[in-house]
DNA sequence: TGTCTCATGTAATCCGTTACATGATTGG
DNA sequence: CCAATCATGTAACGGATTACATGAGACA
């Protein structure tokens, strides 16, 4: 079974909320979908191309040259946000190097441990911050309680990642002392 | 910046734990750090080939056909280790859906909070299982403890997903009842 | 004897990033 | 007026999966 892209989702998903221009819809895919998904210009302006051609979104000929989606499109994303989740194959860079962190060195992993809380942290904050921006929006109300859903798995995830790091810390002492 | 491949890292790295032919390798990494990692064999055998006139690792010339990592091959992978982590972009399936879900609807979305936490719960019990049986692994005793590592990160971020998956759902039923 | 696992490889294909090219508009 | 941001695209490149092809040995 071959893989599909899901560019064509994540674009249609952004124009549901709101028209744009393909500028704008990497822009919004970057600052509020960033911790979950990301799409480049290379993939995004293309998507819009064959979107366009396959009547799913209109070009509005008016003064902005934003898009907006169809009936048609909004059908098409229903259908698409129902298709089964192909998940890419995990490639966890951190876990990669643990794994191996005999050869790396206590040292080394101590440090990579810190910058993954480090991180954690980081994205705790920006979550925060989403939270807050998102809430602060009109004309989106109908979308924030799903938005609010992902954001709080960040958070599950942020927190779980700051006290796997707290054990990791004692960890990689124990295994020193040895 | 062009981002490299770390499929000679995860090689390598197999190979310094014990001896193995091209097909143990990809065995290992799928079994034993498959929630954090994945190699193909048309990356593998292709891999395995440039190492070996690299002179990274060599090929057992005796009846096993295995492949054996070399001093520089450690050396190396000491180096790759060492390298800066490159993180793919985030493509997070679910999150993409649940983000749109106001267009898929409450119920899909349920359905999809009840998968993810069924998931995380077969994970739980796979990386028990995974750490029963490098517990009882001779000949490894200096890698388990990186190992023990990576497999409590999994364990808290499965944790964390069965956590948000119960918020999750008073959350939908929330949404439901306005 | 036939099927399953072990074992090695290659070719097609596609997804996606990165880099390049270009231009309009805004604001300091 | 110059820099930054907005805006749209294309081409090159590379990474990785998938599918295909092949064969040996085990075992039932």
């Amino acid at each position: 079974m071959k893989r599909r892209s899901q560019t064509e989702t994540a674009v249609l998903g952004a124009l549901s909320v709101m028209p744009m221009t393909g500028y704008a819809v990497r822009q919004s895919i970057h600052d509020v979908l960033g911790h979950f998904w990301s799409e480049s210009f290379g993939q995004i302006y293309p998507a819009l191309t064959r979107l366009e051609q396959e009547g799913l979104v209109e070009q509005g000929a008016d003064e902005t040259a934003s898009y907006t989606i169809t009936a048609t499109g909004l059908d098409r994303l229903h259908q698409l946000l129902s298709e089964s989740i192909q998940d890419a194959p995990p490639r966890n860079g951190l876990m990669l190097r643990l794994f191996f962190g005999r050869h790396l060195g206590t040292d080394a992993c101590r440090a990579l441990v810190e910058q993954a809380s480090v991180d954690a942290a980081n994205r705790l904050a920006e979550l925060e911050a989403v939270r807050a921006e998102i809430a602060g929006e009109t004309g989106t109300e109908a979308d924030q309680p799903f938005w609010l859903l992902t954001i709080a798995a960040g958070e599950h995830s942020a927190r779980a990642t700051l006290a796997w790091a707290d054990e990791a810390r004692a960890h990689l002492d124990a295994i020193e002392r040895t």
